[in-house]
RNA sequence: GCGAGUGUGGUGGAAUCGGUAUACACAUCAGACUUAAAAUCUGACGGCCGCAAGGCUAUGCGGGUUCAAGUCCCGCCACUCGCACCA
């Protein structure tokens, strides 16, 4: 074995040796439990960031450690190929977005070799491959078929001088990035999915994920936004004026009504009341970022109509207000300046009625329309007052008396509200996976049959300013009605690229099925067990990936209900205590690491320097300080190997150094396994490993020490040949051992060498530390408080006190207790 | 504004179920080797007092519970993240 610790050598050896042995494909299994790990896949940018490394990192060494565990491990890989890099990426360089994207992926896919990850790379999918994507558009039409794809009308951000929809990113402060110029708000015919159908059950199956960040499951849960309420009419000449309240119990409060400037009877009123068609005018322009809009200040114009209450019969004002949303419920509220804090500064600031329904009881507190109070919304201890019938009830009381009226009289119904709108899969943009819809004035809407599909999206294209190429191409759009066989127009929408990354995970089950979208294999593998990703993605990605396997699931796709078993959301790389960012100019090239160091101290310092779900504060030096344990460790083990063979171990034979060490090697074994498995805590893991070898550095060079380093040494290369493969690879020949390491299962603990004849003890008074001792391990209590009593350090604290408990916890300390 | 999380040496972090705070590293300092430097090895390393033994003190701040609190409870402060007029 050679003295020096030789990265490049050492790991092109081990991946050469994975590459020709096909090491890590893998097929269903039966006899072993499977156990399917998955990083979030990359987008093609160019090159690997720090942030991948660590993500892929992680996910490998769990794949590892898990196959170390004897399960059959699926850990694939592929690109999330589609998006708006690659187009810009086209317009600045002149290159077409499919070349541009397919190099990317060459030179990516070389960086991940040179990491080793175990990955099947026989599974390896692109989305932008037709063979991908044409699942993606069958699936598409079957749920058009089942109405859960719809058409309707959403606003877009147009720019009028280039002719084209603006992506979010492409509006900056309201300017079009290529020409300054303003961006408006269009309505367009958009594709939409109906997540709103699943709210109900996407909601309910959080509380199954208990292997999920709490604080993932709490911003799904928000960003579902569930409520229950009433819905009820207002009486508008003769019409009904829907709105919508959680709190039906404070209806006999309500003094006015406010609608959305965007609302029908807001465009009604302005008809005739040019002040108020300037207002909306004014106020439907204002178009600030959605930070903005809470702190903005509450706006409204009485309308001059009125509407009558459905349970009072009086007539109350209607308001057009800035606040009020078009988006959610009906557009229009009942305001009750008595308890909600927006209506009560609306309220005050135009001078309209006040009106307390709800009191607390042992408050003494008599309202004022100039002072307020901090229970104005308190659902608890409270009592319902001038409304008349409903009075002296509670919250809940109140609640279901008046919804039970109005539902009687017909006026309103109880309604579950969410704050989840239906997901829009339509983008103006060119690379993407086309809509397989085809426009026919005739018939309308006619999804592509599936003997026609893919729709395949041109890859020869060239770029005249922003838009999507595909608008300019008639052989691409230029077609016949599926159902009447006359003229007609291709979609030339693509999908949002949310879309392919809603599935691919299911998709790498049978990646190499040309005959169907999924398989019996492909649910073999369902769900991910382990899934891993940055927390950027806790709310879109993984709200719309659950949902994706719902409508599997109910397509009868796959038997499971949720796609991720266990998530773990991987902190952050900063360096200087900031994100890494081009832009910063703070970036770390992984390359560079890997050229200098190899690819295993890179991977060492990633899982070294903090927990996985912690943010990484990057440091040279400390990658400096993972290399060279990487050398100590190989030339630990270089020195150990020149020596002759080592004896056999005997362990009855063993002094009690030799013990301590050879205990050391089995205590670590049981943490380090406890923290591969159940913690995911791989930095302390490695910090137990250093410690066993800085123990391992004491043994000598006699019989029984050989034997217990050559135990020792055998164990630490299996813990940490998840973590760093390549070494770990070559050590363990070195060591002469002839199996591939990689078959070789994770050691065990000798439950005999973890015995001990002493145990040291910390002894306190008064709960503070005093003396150490060290007492047999099968010591009786009385024997252990008699020894903590009989210190001299003990003896001096307690003098001038009386001994009034003793405190004993086996096997680490006696607390005294003295006065 | 609402919600969640974090706060421990010069730095990254450890302390898993309330039980010996600062493991493991990085940096720094001292020593060995060297003509010298790098590399490597050895040692010191929260603060204050002390020759030492040892003592006092310290986990953002202030209280509390407990024989015992970094850990649990209450109230503040700072930072990070998420949501942001959802009626």
């Amino acid at each position: 074995m050679d003295e020096q610790y030789d990265p490049q050598a050492i790991e092109q050896a081990a991946q050469e040796h994975w590459l020709t042995h096909n090491s890590f494909a893998v097929q269903m299994d039966d006899t072993r439990e499977k156990f399917y790990c998955l990083s979030m896949f990359p987008y093609p940018s160019g090159k690997l960031h720090m942030g991948h490394v660590r993500n892929y990192t992680i996910g490998d060494a769990i794949s590892r450690y898990q196959r170390m565990q004897g399960r059959n491990v699926l850990q694939p890989m592929g690109w999330d190929a589609f998006g708006l890099p690659a187009e810009n990426a086209a317009i600045k360089h002149n290159v077409p977005p499919a070349k541009w994207t397919a190099e990317n992926i060459v030179e990516m896919r070389a960086q991940l070799r040179q990491l080793g990850f175990a990955y099947d790379w026989d599974r390896e999918i692109a989305t932008c491959d037709p063979d991908y994507y044409r699942w993606e558009q069958w699936f598409f039409t079957r749920l058009f078929d089942k109405g859960l794809a719809y058409k309707k009308q959403a606003e877009v951000n147009w720019c009028e001088t280039d002719q084209t929809v603006l992506a979010n990113e492409q509006v900056i402060d309201g300017l079009c990035w290529r020409c300054d110029n303003p961006v408006e708000r269009r309505e367009i015919d958009q594709w939409f999915f109906k997540i709103t159908d699943y709210a109900e059950e996407l909601l309910a199956d959080l509380d199954k994920l208990e292997h999920w960040p709490e604080r993932v499951r709490t911003m799904q849960r928000n960003w579902i936004g569930r409520s229950e309420g009433v819905e009820l009419d207002f009486d508008f000449n003769g019409t009904p004026l829907t709105v919508y309240t959680t709190r039906p119990d404070t209806l006999m409060g309500a003094t006015y009504l406010a609608v959305a400037v965007q609302h029908p009877v807001a465009k009604q009123a302005a008809a005739d009341n040019p002040a108020l068609a300037t207002f909306i005018e004014e106020q439907s322009r204002v178009k600030v970022a959605e930070a903005d809009m809470a702190t903005m200040e509450k706006l409204g114009m009485d309308t001059g109509l009125r509407a009558v209450h459905p349970l009072s019969g009086e007539s109350v004002p209607i308001w057009v207000a800035n606040f009020v949303l078009m988006s959610y419920g009906s557009g229009a509220v009942m305001s009750v300046p008595g308890h909600d804090e927006r209506d009560h500064a609306f309220a005050c600031k135009y001078g309209l009625p006040i009106v307390q329904v709800v009191d607390k009881a042992g408050d003494d507190y008599t309202y004022d329309a100039t002072t307020w109070h901090d229970w104005y919304a308190d659902k608890e201890g409270t009592t319902s007052i001038n409304s008349g019938e409903f009075d002296g009830r509670d919250f809940q009381g109140t609640f279901d008396a008046i919804a039970d009226r109005l539902e009687a009289l017909g006026r309103g119904t109880r309604k579950v509200n969410f704050r989840l709108r239906d997901w829009g899969v339509s983008r103006q943009r060119y690379w993407g996976a086309p809509i397989p819809i085809i426009n026919c004035e005739e018939c309308g809407s006619v999804t592509v049959p599936e003997e026609d599909l893919p729709v395949v999206l041109p890859t020869e294209v060239e770029f005249e300013g922003v838009g999507s190429p595909l608008k300019q191409m008639p052989e691409f759009y230029v077609t016949q009605c599926p159902n009447c066989g006359g003229a007609a127009e291709r979609e030339t929408d693509t999908f949002d690229t949310f879309m392919e990354s809603s599935w691919y995970y299911a998709r790498y089950g049978c990646a190499n099925n040309h005959s169907a979208m999924l398989d019996a294999e492909a649910d073999y593998w369902a769900p991910v067990d382990q899934y891993i990703g940055g927390i950027e993605h806790a709310i879109l990605h993984l709200l719309y990936s659950r949902f994706y396997h719902k409508l599997l699931r109910d397509e009868g796709l796959v038997s499971s209900d949720e796609p991720f078993t266990r998530l773990l959301t991987q902190g952050m790389v900063l360096k200087d205590g900031a994100k890494m960012s081009k832009s910063k100019g703070n970036t770390v090239d992984p390359q560079s690491l890997i050229d200098r160091f190899g690819a295993d101290t890179v991977r060492l310092f990633s899982m070294f320097a903090a927990p996985p779900d912690q943010s990484l504060e990057w440091s040279d030096e400390a990658v400096q300080g993972a290399n060279r344990f990487l050398k100590r460790l190989w030339k630990m083990a270089a020195a150990h190997c020149a020596g002759e063979a080592p004896a056999a171990l005997d362990a009855a034979s063993l002094d009690d150094r030799q013990r301590d060490v050879r205990r050391k090697t089995h205590e670590t074994i049981a943490k380090v396994s406890d923290d591969y498995g159940r913690r995911q805590t791989f930095n302390t893991a490695i910090a137990a490993v250093m410690e066993l070898c800085n123990e391992v550095g004491k043994l000598d060079e006699s019989d029984q020490d050989r034997a217990v380093r050559a135990e020792a040494l055998h164990a630490i290369v299996l813990m940490l040949s998840p973590i760093v493969p390549h070494i770990c690879h070559a050590l363990w020949q070195a060591l002469g051992e002839t199996d591939d390491i990689l078959n070789v299962p994770w050691p065990g603990v000798d439950e005999s060498a973890l015995t001990r004849d002493s145990i040291e003890m910390a002894v306190q008074v008064n709960g503070k530390l005093r003396a150490r001792m060290d007492v047999p391990a099968d010591a009786a209590r009385e024997a252990v408080e008699e020894l903590a009593l009989q210190q001299d350090n003990v003896r001096k604290f307690i003098a001038d006190a009386t001994v009034r408990k003793v405190i004993v916890v086996p096997g680490k300390l006696v607390n005294i207790v003295a006065k």
